[in-house]
DNA sequence: AATCCATTTGACAACGCTGTCAGTTTGCTG
DNA sequence: CAGCAAACTGACAGCGTTGTCAAATGGATT
């Protein structure tokens, strides 16, 4: 540690302006039963001394780390993470917390251990869990079971007394399926997302509820298990294509698995969305820089995270959580991998 | 804080070792003059009872935050970020270091307070500095000024006593080049990066070498300024490809302003890398993914990263810093945007 | 002016660890 | 076997805050 920082103490302070250690504290901390009065000669003195609280005494004395975890899965895809990233600390920070990273490899065995060692050993008072974290039954038990407040950015269904932050995710996944139909597309395939993920189900949800609600008839066999990578996006989209009747648009539950439909399209010389229309979901950072730029779905992730740091806070400090009422709207984003079916 | 956790203290394990308090300080923190029988009960006691020390006091009391800060540009694109992470926290982790985020918008006129009070605030005990951060000279001169030890991850010249991880981009480039003129190219553009980042002049200068070396014309009307960004690149490129002598291949700087050139290409109805050959730098996560595959260079950022972050502690701990003999190699990946020149 | 109560303020003991320094043991020497 | 240095070990005082609880203050009521 360097000499020449952090060395105004409370003291320091409380002498400067008259008063006892104590008030001191109580002005910092936003406590009652200060007159005003002493309460602006107390911040005058935190100003001109440039004060700031010892966080490290803080924790001691008071039991509270102002430490918040963020749980990630260690995935490629790093855009839905920035944003998450961004959002909890644009939050913390302004608030006097801290944002403690810990990324885990799924799936992992020893995960239960593993959260545990990080809730103990780095003092967390809450943890954020954006997807797929949060979907994960072991994880949200796990803390349940230890008491540690957490918030859950995923879209499995809100469990009373627990922060989660919900997108509408069935409603664009439909809004999309539906535009596909509205330009002619009839044998529209369907690329699944990773099946642990609550958004995959939600996803599938929506585009057959679409389907159904348009009377295009569902085909199994334009159903693809994918697991949101790229990889398996070529492969299904691959399959499907190869099929003697292959569909004329694909819908892929992300993006990464539609740039991997994107590719399975051009190795067999099709033109995009001349003859096969494409579209995926989170309007990743690099959806609008392939070619075709690609038809998705955006959702608010910075507000999502904001929202479920600021809702985590306000718990920790005993306020009053009260959830928003509504998911966050996603929007459908056209660009051009799609195109009406064309007359051939 | 759970009542549940974190109660084992040193006295707990004092007790249970029949020893004092301080001795078991001692063994906990390695420390010289304990008697190796006793040290092992020690340890025996800590492990049966699964103690953690409190970091909190430990700070309080030793002056030691174990807290090391990563300052970064929130840029858009985050692969390069994300090994930087996975590196530093995978090293941080097991030593006991805590990894403190601060992202920075650039240009960033604050930039001074803005680390200031991070450093201060967060008592950080060291901080790493990623690319653009160890670029800009007002950041190390004020953490130099501020005592607080660095490690800087770019390819600026390395400064005594400081901690510089380097990679050869100027070899790699030079590589790139040299690949392209065997491949018949004699008219290859090239489009900079930003000018604030030292890998844009090691990458510039790997190119003119290059074609010094094989005996190739430089043309200043087939460089252009770009920005690192997607958009940049696409401009660039495109002004190149208008030119009434167009070149037969584009080296860009990084994989976005890569990306931005086949644009460009596409949009004009050019082939890659039938009529125009691109190559990128930085093996981003979608250089792979975009049609056709970029051709590229990969950096061992995660290696890096941790080298960095290995050296810090090491600093931070008083033992000898030996910078690494040699740069980091980079790696050329040869993929489907680059090919020989045409017949035609 | 005296009394009472609510409000405000302060004294002081934790919190769990490390640094300091003094005390105790050990291993050699002579 | 005493004597001594070196190697160990422990007692105790902080570190800078917050929590507790007692004391002081002030205003309203007799």
């Amino acid at each position: 540690m360097n000499p020449d920082r952090a060395k105004v103490t409370i003291f320091d302070v409380a002498e400067h302006a008259g008063v006892s250690i104590k008030t001191v504290s109580r002005v910092v901390n936003n406590e009652p039963n200060v007159r005003e009065n002493t309460r602006e000669r107390v911040m005058l003195a935190v100003r001109e001394l440039r004060y700031q609280p010892n966080a490290a005494a803080r924790e001691l004395s008071g039991k509270r780390s102002r430490i918040i975890g963020l749980i990630y899965e260690n995935a490629e895809e790093f855009s839905y993470l920035n944003d998450v990233f961004n959002g909890a600390l644009g939050i913390c920070e302004p608030a006097g917390y801290s944002l403690l990273l810990r990324p885990l490899t799924l799936p992992d065995p020893e995960i239960i251990d593993h959260i545990r060692q990080f809730a103990t050993n780095a003092r967390v008072e809450g943890i954020v869990l954006p997807a797929p974290m949060g979907d994960l039954p072991e994880v949200s038990g796990l803390l349940r079971e230890m008491r540690i407040p957490f918030a859950a950015i995923t879209p499995r269904e809100p469990a009373p007394d627990e922060i989660n932050i919900l997108c509408n995710d069935e409603a664009a996944s439909h809004a999309l399926t539906e535009l596909l139909i509205r330009q002619g597309h009839d044998a529209i395939g369907f690329i699944k997302g990773h099946p642990d993920h609550g958004a995959s189900h939600k996803r599938f949800a929506g585009y057959r509820r679409a389907l159904k609600q348009h009377g295009v008839a569902y085909a199994p066999r334009l159903v693809r298990q994918g697991y949101f990578d790229f990889e398996s996006g070529r492969i299904a989209a691959g399959r499907m294509l190869d099929l003697p009747n292959p569909p004329s648009a694909v819908l892929a539950s992300n993006d990464d698995m539609a740039a991997g439909a994107i590719f399975a399209a051009r190795k067999r010389g099709l033109n995009v969305p001349g003859e096969l229309s494409i579209a995926g979901f989170d309007d990743t950072r690099f959806s609008s820089r392939i070619w075709p730029p690609l038809t998705t779905v955006r959702q608010p992730i910075v507000q999502m995270a904001e929202t479920a740091a600021a809702l985590l806070i306000d718990k920790l400090n005993g306020h009053s959580t009260e959830a928003p009422d509504a998911p966050f709207e996603c929007e459908v984003v056209i660009r051009e991998s799609t195109a009406p079916l064309s007359p051939a």
